[in-house]
RNA sequence: GGCUGGGUGGCAGAGUGGUCAUGCAGCGGAUUGCAAAUCCGUCUACGCCGGUUCGAUUCCGACCCUAGCCUCCA
């Protein structure tokens, strides 16, 4: 029985889906004026998790997750490159692609962007004003009134009074209230803006949600996931937005993951600590990053530094060592590691203790081989894929690993005739000559093996 | 001030009312020409103070420290 830790009780719960065997999911993506950080990183790799993760487990997963192109940063920095804003968009979600794609990140069901959906917010915004939800103010701007929800708070549980006493509301003279917030922004001269019952304008951030998520998943849905930052007020307004749109409950179960911090302070634009995932690539490997994430549940404050990364290194060569220079076999069905290793993912999504059997599996083949059980090996090995197959883990050949690229340094070619010649000399046994051609290798960073008369080789 | 979370061994990071997380590092052994890899064994833990209990790192209460949200933010 999967348990997701319900954002909205505080608290795990047994999932079950509004359908049986379907999921509807929904993740709040990314304002693409930038690249990516670590940060955004995070909400790709664990929802790309959970998707893999729910699909293994047999349920029609349709995952919708949205993009943000427009809103005020875009318009800014666009106005600062001198370019028109689709082509500060079109950039940056290319470049996003990218980034998913090096990490191993499933494309969604459904990429929904505001700009392509704006007559569904419309229609959104109307029934609010018809329903006495929404107002419109004296500057023109559409505004939600959080009064008039009684649920208001119910996810962040905050209640008004208290955000009120608050001291760092803006005061704004065109609300009836400082907390009711924008769902429709008139435009300035010059803005990019489309034509509205309220005049030429733009849609505010938290309604695109609201109507995307509707369209796509229907006005109710399972799974609603994103930053622990957008639980308040993003996620709160959108719950306001929806239900008071549509009579009832809009998401059944909100996940929220945790930061990825520098020093133990979050990683963020404003601090000015933060890492692009394209940064990091220039260190790291795509996979050794997913494991850095994966390693830690998905709800705590992950840290991020070279030494997590670099046991990440270490881990998966280890990983990928138990796999190297096996046949092919078919995994063992239903086998005791299988049913353990969905059982913790059962429990709320939990990774470190999925890829802690991950390590038992490679041990066990480490174990066959010893005892010359290829077979068995093998079997075990097939095992080991398809269940790191389910964190997006261990899917590229083990040679790949550990010879990568070769585009620098030595080629192939030249270790290996640097081996034929380390094996000439020890089968004379002219051990000297072969240490020095183990040291010349080393110096180059490449690394001999010996293992029952063979010589294998890896870049390290 | 209000609301959420954390504090685990040298490091990272799970978990549990009473034998084992896991990875890296360390130590001992096996294997190896020597290594590396691998296997076997092994040492360092549960912020502090009380309470409940036969027994608490795990439950409860206080305290200390710490992160996040309350303003755009994954």
């Amino acid at each position: 029985m999967l348990k997701i830790y319900n954002s909205l009780h505080n608290r795990k719960q047994d999932f079950i889906p509004l359908e049986a065997n379907k999921i509807r999911m929904y993740v709040c993506g990314m304002t693409v004026y930038d690249y990516c950080h670590l940060g955004h990183a995070r909400v790709m790799v664990v929802f790309d998790m959970v998707y893999r993760y729910l699909k293994a487990a047999g349920y029609e997963v349709t995952y919708v997750r949205n993009i943000t192109d427009i809103d005020d940063k875009i318009i800014k920095r666009a106005n600062e490159n001198a370019e028109p804003f689709t082509a500060l968009t079109a950039r940056f979600i290319q470049a996003m692609h990218e980034d998913e794609q090096a990490l191993g990140v499933l494309s969604p069901t459904h990429e929904p962007r505001a700009t392509d959906n704006i007559p569904a917010m419309l229609a959104m915004i109307s029934t609010l004003i018809e329903q006495g939800y929404a107002y419109v103010g004296s500057n023109r701007d559409v505004y939600y009134d959080v009064s008039k929800f009684e649920g208001y708070g119910k996810l962040s549980g905050r209640r008004l009074e208290d955000l009120r006493a608050g001291e760092r509301i803006a005061i704004d003279e065109a609300k009836h209230d400082p907390l009711d917030f924008v769902l429709w922004k008139a435009a300035k001269a010059g803005e990019p803006a489309w034509d509205s019952p309220w005049g030429l304008g733009r849609p505010g951030w938290h309604i695109e949600c609201s109507a995307m998520s509707s369209s796509l998943l229907g006005t109710q849905f399972d799974i609603h996931g994103g930053g622990h930052d957008l639980k308040f007020p993003h996620h709160e307004n959108e719950i306001a937005q929806s239900e008071a749109c549509n009579g009832h409950q809009y998401v059944n179960y909100w996940m929220h993951n945790g930061f990825i911090q520098i020093n133990d302070e979050k990683m963020s634009k404003s601090l000015n600590n933060f890492f692009t995932i394209r940064d990091v690539l220039q260190v790291y490997k795509a996979e050794e990053i997913r494991y850095f994430i994966l390693n830690s549940h998905y709800r705590s404050p992950l840290n991020y530094s070279h030494e997590p990364l670099d046991n990440a290194r270490a881990a998966l060569t280890r990983l990928y060592t138990a796999l190297r220079d096996l046949p092919n076999a078919e995994a063992p069905v239903n086998s005791e590691a299988e049913q353990r290793f969905r059982a913790v993912l059962d429990d709320d999504f939990n990774t470190p203790e999925a890829i802690a059997i991950l390590f038992e599996l490679a041990r066990d083949i480490n174990r066959f081989r010893r005892e010359q059980n290829d077979l068995a090996a093998a079997e075990t090995a097939a095992l080991l894929k398809k269940l790191a197959g389910i964190l997006g883990l261990l899917e590229r050949e083990a040679e790949s690993w550990f010879k990568g690229s070769g585009i620098e340094g030595l080629a192939d070619a030249a270790i290996e005739a640097l081996i034929q010649q380390r094996l000439l000399a020890r089968t004379q046994k002219n051990w000297a000559e072969s240490d020095r051609i183990r040291d010349e290798l080393k110096a180059q960073g490449i690394l001999l093996e010996d293992q029952a008369g063979l010589t294998t080789w890896r870049r390290v």
